[in-house]
DNA sequence: CAAGTAGTTCAACGACTATTGAATTTTTGC
DNA sequence: GCAAAAATTCAATAGTCGTTGAACTACTTG
């Protein structure tokens, strides 16, 4: 069966979690990514790290709340959870992206 | 003579020296502290922590730019470099300060 | 000058962070 | 069923974080 991947509710995201997990200059890259494209598979970001090490990014940013991660057969999808984020911390994600410089043009 | 305290300049102000700094709640119930008081002594804190983690926990404020400190006789006032963090980062700390609750009425 | 007050520095600690490589699981397509 | 593809788990590493207590510096006032 498909393996249970935790996600906090929207209620149970914490703020140093969020923060923490945005001060990471590899998983901000993620995340601006992800405002692109919406949604991408774990293979997406292979120019940010390896595979091991982003999977690591990736359980850290799931954990925080920020992004939310849905298995499809072989991959696994991954997408931003903005909403969740605007209802919990108003203002707080777009702030940040604001102010976050893109390493790619 | 004076003891030199740095301080980054406003364009030095790094975006994930100031998440790091903010994600811990020792720093944000200080900072919460400053948004209400102004400038404060570092006495003025005690209730969150021994002295020595207190001087901590101000060194990193101030080099992530969050924070300027000058000196009066015996004493070090703090207070926070709000009009540089908004200069800087548009939004971010209004938004962060808005997220933070505050841990004592 | 001596004593008190304000705050820092230092070394030490256990805990956690980011990163790596090798081994493993899970699913798909032949 | 077998092999390739997608991604994770595990153990190990070096480095940083938050906290502590003891020792220290610097300024003020008697």
């Amino acid at each position: 069966m498909a393996k249970e991947i935790h996600h906090p509710t929207t209620e149970q995201i914490d703020l140093s979690a969020v923060l923490d997990a945005m001060s990471d200059p590899t998983r901000r890259d993620i995340v601006l990514r992800l405002v692109e494209v919406g949604e991408e598979n774990c293979s997406g970001f292979s120019e940010f790290g390896s595979k091991t090490n982003l999977t690591y990014h990736y359980a850290r940013l799931r954990e925080a709340g920020i992004t939310s991660t849905r298995i499809e057969g072989t991959q696994r999808l991954i997408s931003l959870r903005l909403n969740d984020l605007e209802m919990r911390f108003p203002g707080l994600m777009t702030a940040i992206l604001a102010a976050a410089p893109r390493s790619k043009t």
